[in-house]
DNA sequence: GTCTATATAAGGATAGAC
DNA sequence: GTCTATCCTTATATAGAC
């Protein structure tokens, strides 16, 4: 994480992800930063202006990367004749889930855009929104067609609950540890595997 | 909420959970805080001694009346012969939606909760569990004994999403806007109808 | 690009007068 | 109980030497 194969750039964006994670952002100063990926003081400022845009960033590196990985799941479940809402919601949470066990960081990466979500940071929820909020919406569009006998309203209101288990799920924050005997691999997968059957019955309910 | 009906600490406590509602623990300062309740900077050292002290006041006030009202409500639900698991979990919800709407501050204080729940913070999740824990104990236990079929391991897992639902619901982070033309008394009701329908069907799935 | 040193502001907390 | 004034710490940010 904080080896000398990094530059200094990046030792702070991997640094400031697991910190942001673990403490969220305003709790999280740059002196605790900068003494965790071990450079000066001066470097977030000079590599990236300011505490705010270092936070853009770091969640640029990934959702750039993720967004796209969504989106062309999205088409490929979209493109055989009869998609299945399993297909769709799967387009959604796997991606997340390949980034959470690919990556050294992407576990608390993941953690870091629960976080995101539940501090309601308008500024960030701005960023966010803007960047990447065309995609939330062609999956609730593609959602819908997989539900048609739901209102719009009802719809909204499902999608709220399973964004919610979603982020949960992925921030670790319940009941639920890890066994020692698994690895995080397969934690991942199993967390994906029972979220998708719990959301399905979820939407599917009449 | 600021009147000069209340008292120095009461208007503390409660200017408190409107800010820690809206803008998080961090990142609330003591000074916005005094504005807010035109008290002196000093008041809050003298009243509650410390800021964590502070936010320990201001979850117990509450927290003592929804963890009776909550078990309360258990254990009526299951002193009748055949409790449904629909029962068991509105003993749970019910409850915190009454204080949501009772109150002024009801809601402020539930999307507090929400919060703090989301915010990983270990000294918070400590006072918690230790004064509240055992609630959710016997919440879990009297959940399981509704859906027996299910293992200890799968159980959890969909209580964990549940939970995150729950929270993101109350937070009212989501999608989800109260419509204009309806009342936040309703909004609430409706909100605790459809969690309640989603959490047994995403349980109840084989 | 990286450092030291420092500017400047904001934070929590307290002492002591009233 | 409430005030003013202040201490001490920590924060973000920047200037300027190397």
């Amino acid at each position: 994480m904080n080896s000398l194969a990094f530059s200094t750039k990046d030792r702070l964006l991997n640094c400031a992800e697991q910190l942001f994670a673990e403490h969220g952002f305003a709790s999280t100063s740059l002196r605790q930063l900068t003494a965790l990926a071990d450079v000066n003081i001066a470097a977030v400022n000079y590599h990236f202006g300011s505490k705010d845009n270092l936070i853009n960033e770091v969640f640029r590196r990934r959702l750039d990367d993720l967004s796209q990985r969504r989106m062309r799941a999205l088409q490929e479940a979209l493109s055989v004749s009869s998609v299945s809402l399993e297909q769709v919601l799967a387009a959604f949470i796997q991606p997340a889930l390949e980034i959470s066990i690919e990556h050294e960081g992407g576990a608390a990466f993941v953690r870091m855009l629960a976080r995101a979500y539940a501090e309601k940071n308008e500024r960030l929820r701005q960023f966010l929104s803007d960047n990447y909020g065309h995609v939330l919406r062609e999956f609730a569009r593609a959602i819908h067609a997989s539900v048609p006998q739901l209102d719009r309203q009802e719809l909204y209101w499902r999608l709220d609950f399973i964004a919610g288990s979603l982020t949960y799920a992925m921030a670790d924050f319940g009941l639920i540890r890890r066994q020692a005997n698994v690895s995080e691999q397969d934690h991942c997968r199993l967390t994906a595997e029972k979220l998708l059957r719990f959301a399905v019955a979820g939407l599917t309910t009449p």
